[in-house]
DNA sequence: CCATTACGCTACGGGTCGTAGCGTAAGCGT
DNA sequence: ACGCTTACGCTACGACCCGTAGCGTAATGG
């Protein structure tokens, strides 16, 4: 008596292959068309499925897109250079070139958009994007920590919400410059960037 | 000999009030159905307009949302609260209320989504919404450093690129924080970011 | 009063949506 | 090997919105 959403169901299995398909064809007609004029039966027919199959996976433009997005932000790593502040370049100049894509951008802002009306998807988008990558600041907290370049918490709820204000600030900062401003997010800016999230406004010289 | 756009034309003038009608129409539509349902036609009907008129103003949905969502904005006042913090955090708090308000959200989000694939419209967001508020930043620096809050810029250069470098991190913050976390920039996070952002992370104790 | 421009209204072809229905393909259990 | 079950491809469909054309009417300025 398995329940139906057993790990092996009867009948003809979905086939992967068309998923990944679907996600790229996804990513590609944004590229080309941009969120507004992207249709579920063009994805379809550049993945070379029938558009209800689409339909079968997907309840939506906005779910699809978000999974097709998802995936870019996993290359993300955090390497390994030796000081907190070059850690921080060096991440932040990763997210700035996935954001500098098109497809990232279109599709980001749109789901997002789409997101403060829809609470699922609101919550799609947590887990499969901003969640996910908020590992990142935590590796770069705890390998400064371990260098002596930040303070240890105490409390750790405290270190909770600080570390989603880093998040928040580090990403919204890239998320603002790459869209509202549209400007790049180049070597220069992120230094800039850096030496005013470790040192704040108040520091004297450059 | 008039050019053709001059002030006084011959003919019946556009009704001003229709103009404000239909802003605050778009306005009222982005909160009840989103951006994504929001229909041209739904909105002539609100305001009391012909679907035609509104297209002899605007060009499109996103030119119409563009103006509705700017309006919001010119509402942001630089509060003299004594010190640059308390100022800081007053501005912000201003930000993040009109961020949380529905048609700020969805509209927003979603004209900046689109125009990642337009240029036209990205130009017109900057003049009308992004730059228009950079004030801000420039009064509060101006006024934080008549206080020696701040030191003093000898390079009007460098001036300018480190506005445009706050403009980004308080403004992002505030957006991420309030749409891709999806929680509230309320006082006491407001209270953590202007830490941060004054003293910078590598600073000890709160 | 006349030229000029704005407005309201109706109607239209074109496109996308999301679904229903049906026959076929591909694994699973016996 | 055979049926059971689920996925897939294909077609067709009503519903909706888009953006524009056309026309008669309303409101200004000279």
């Amino acid at each position: 008596m398995q329940s139906r959403t057993s790990p092996t169901r009867a009948g003809r299995p979905r086939s992967a292959a068309a998923d990944a398909a679907i996600l790229a064809a996804t990513r590609a007609a944004l590229v080309e068309l941009g969120w507004s004029k992207l249709t579920l039966g063009d994805v379809a027919t550049r993945a070379g499925v029938a558009k209800t199959t689409l339909y079968r996976r997907w309840a939506g433009k906005n779910e699809l897109v978000v999974d097709a997005v998802a995936e870019l932000f996993d290359e993300l790593r955090l390497p390994d250079r030796g000081s907190l502040a070059a850690d921080i370049e060096g991440v932040v100049l990763q997210f700035a070139a996935i954001l500098a894509r098109p497809e990232a951008k279109s599709g980001l802002m749109a789901v997002v958009a789409e997101s403060t009306r829809d609470e699922a998807l609101r919550e799609r988008i947590r887990a499969s994007i901003v969640e996910r990558q908020k590992r990142l600041v935590l590796e770069g907290r705890a390998r400064a920590q371990a260098r002596g370049e930040l303070p240890l918490e105490e409390h750790p709820e405290e270190a909770s919400r600080t570390a989603d204000l880093i998040f928040d600030v580090v990403a919204g900062a890239v998320v603002h410059r790459t869209l509202f401003s549209a400007e790049p997010a180049d070597e220069e800016w992120v230094r800039s960037f850096t030496r005013v999230l470790l040192t704040g406004l108040s520091s004297s010289t450059p």
